[in-house]
DNA sequence: TAGACGTGGTT
DNA sequence: TAACCAAGTCT
């Protein structure tokens, strides 16, 4: 049966070659394993969840083992990894595993998407990488290799289109391929592909890339919106949590009330903290992680 | 649907 | 150096 998909043969020979040899992608990586990886890189680089993801395998194997736990452990051995209740979601994705699902992470697509903090992307990619399931895989990587070599545009829409989605499921091998594919993909938009500096010489599929072929035009949509950080509440609940954190006890307000000056923002973040389960506050007015 | 949500490395 | 960017999800 012929193959629809031009861009598939060199990017599969391009991935043996070239890709990184990272722990959650070995043969012996348990589902468990590879959905803590997929929830830790969500909006992170590798080479930060490297240590945090080793450390978490090591502390906790299997989900009952982190059911087992309080959140407010997941959210301390969390460290500095970012977007803290990510830690939260895992630990409730521990106790969904093993108080509904027997144990086991899932296998199904839509069973995965019912898990806190794991969406469309992190479903498809937990289905495809434990499993052998046949999705479409699209990460902020994917998006961008098809949008410079099949679409011609330097950039992806800022949220995901039906377009894309389509296009994707079109170039979709069969099943025998689709896992490998899907993590060659994102390879390739990892490591050649990147969004500041694509490395046309040093890609499989650059005689093919329709962004390239035309020259290689500039985005024209709107401009990127910033992040900002420096004096958000973002940045002010970072700095309340890393407290929280260090301490192995309740901490007294004038800790926390020690690391941001502005006593309203200060407060609507802690508040906020506390919303979000990330924190607790006793009745003597002190603040813990959560038990 | 746009904006909130952390953190640190790179250009 | 400030801006950009990193395997998104939720509301």
């Amino acid at each position: 049966m012929p193959e629809r998909n031009p861009l598939l043969n060199p990017v599969l020979e391009w991935y043996a070659r070239c890709a990184r040899e990272l722990p959650w992608r070995e043969p012996d990586a348990t589902p468990w394993a590879i959905l803590v990886s997929e929830i830790m890189l969500q909006q992170t680089p590798v080479a930060r969840v490297l240590p945090v993801w080793t450390e978490w395998m090591r502390r906790w194997p299997t989900p009952a083992a982190l059911a087992a736990e309080p959140p407010g452990e997941a959210v301390r051995h969390w460290g500095r990894l970012g977007y803290p209740r990510r830690a939260l979601n895992l630990h409730a994705c521990a106790r969904a595993v093993t108080d509904l699902h027997g144990g086991e992470v899932p296998s199904d697509h839509a069973t995965l998407l019912s898990l806190p903090g794991v969406g469309e992307y992190t479903a498809a990619a937990v289905a495809s990488f434990a499993f052998r399931g046949r999705h479409a895989v699209l990460d902020t990587n994917v998006r961008r290799v098809l949008a410079r070599a099949v679409r011609g545009e330097e950039y992806p829409p800022k949220a995901t289109t039906a377009a894309e989605r389509a296009l994707a499921e079109s170039l979709l091998p069969g099943p025998e391929d689709a896992p490998v594919w899907a993590v060659a993909v994102m390879e390739l938009g990892a490591l050649v592909c990147t969004a500041r500096a694509a490395r046309c010489a040093d890609c499989p599929i650059s005689g093919l890339c329709a962004w390239r072929l035309a020259g290689k035009p500039p985005y024209e949509g709107p401009a990127r919106r910033g992040q900002g950080y420096a004096g958000t509440d973002r940045q002010c609940r970072g700095r309340l949590l890393a407290v929280l954190r260090g301490a192995h006890g309740p901490v007294p307000k004038a800790a926390l009330d020690a690391v941001w000056d502005d006593a309203v923002q200060r407060e609507r973040a802690l508040d906020g903290l506390v919303a979000d389960g990330l924190a607790e506050v006793l009745d003597d007015g002190t603040y813990r992680l959560p038990l």
